[in-house]
DNA sequence: AAACGGATTGGCT
DNA sequence: GCCAATCCGTTTC
């Protein structure tokens, strides 16, 4: 079953990270449909974290996404080369939102092995936030959608993982973010294959 | 108008 | 495990 527009306005964005790792996320390109279990996610609390776009409230073009009301996608161009999928939480004007860092395949398996030029029985098919975006084949086009309308949304399929099944450690990529860096707001599923390379505990 | 740097990936050692 | 590739959005001149 899909979930709720409510459910993404939600202003804890901590407990919406964790608890997005089992849902289903699914994209509908044309006729092609994919999905996969979100199995890594890290959150992003709005205009008072310094790893945040948004941070200090920061309104750009680009950020002017995160300002939505929860339940759009939020997609961003990294590096120059990566495109790097969200989920805006929160109501409006309060930009938080939950960075997708890995899925399981789970529909389409032959789509996203012709999107990535590789089988998915390897885990680098869909693990880190780039490569998941383009397993599910999301680019920038993607970004400002809702998450209830049938380009993208989420499903929840009744997986749930105990509590000690899933790790909480310091976010990816972020050392700028001073003492923000060391927060431990990176969320994954111990021992899952698509989770992303900095894997360790 | 131009320079700077990044929420990363993947190919090579 | 290490390190180069790559280009848009932001910041600065």
């Amino acid at each position: 079953m899909r979930l709720k527009p409510g459910y993404y306005l939600n202003d804890d964005v901590v407990g919406l990270a964790k608890d997005l790792l089992g849902k289903v996320l699914y994209t509908k390109i044309g006729d092609e449909i994919t999905a996969g279990v979100i199995v890594e996610t890290e959150a992003y609390f709005g205009i008072k974290d310094k790893a945040s776009h948004a941070y200090g409230g920061r309104r750009t073009n680009r950020t002017e996404t995160m300002y939505g009301a929860g339940g759009i996608a939020y997609v961003y161009l990294c590096y120059g080369m990566h495109n790097l999928f969200n989920v805006v939480t929160s109501v409006e004007n309060d930009p938080h939102a939950v960075l997708i860092r890995g899925i399981e395949p789970l529909v389409g398996i032959e789509i996203i092995e012709k999107r990535r030029g590789m089988s998915y029985t390897k885990g680098a098919i869909s693990a880190g936030p780039g490569s998941a975006a383009k397993a599910l084949g999301i680019d920038r086009a993607f970004n400002a959608k809702s998450l209830s309308g049938d380009d993208i949304w989420i499903e929840d399929h009744g997986i749930r993982y105990n509590e000690e099944d899933i790790a909480a450690t310091p976010r990816v990529g972020i050392a700028y973010a001073k003492e923000h860096a060391l927060l431990p707001w990176r969320f994954f599923v111990k021992g899952n294959k698509y989770v992303s390379k900095p894997n360790k505990v």
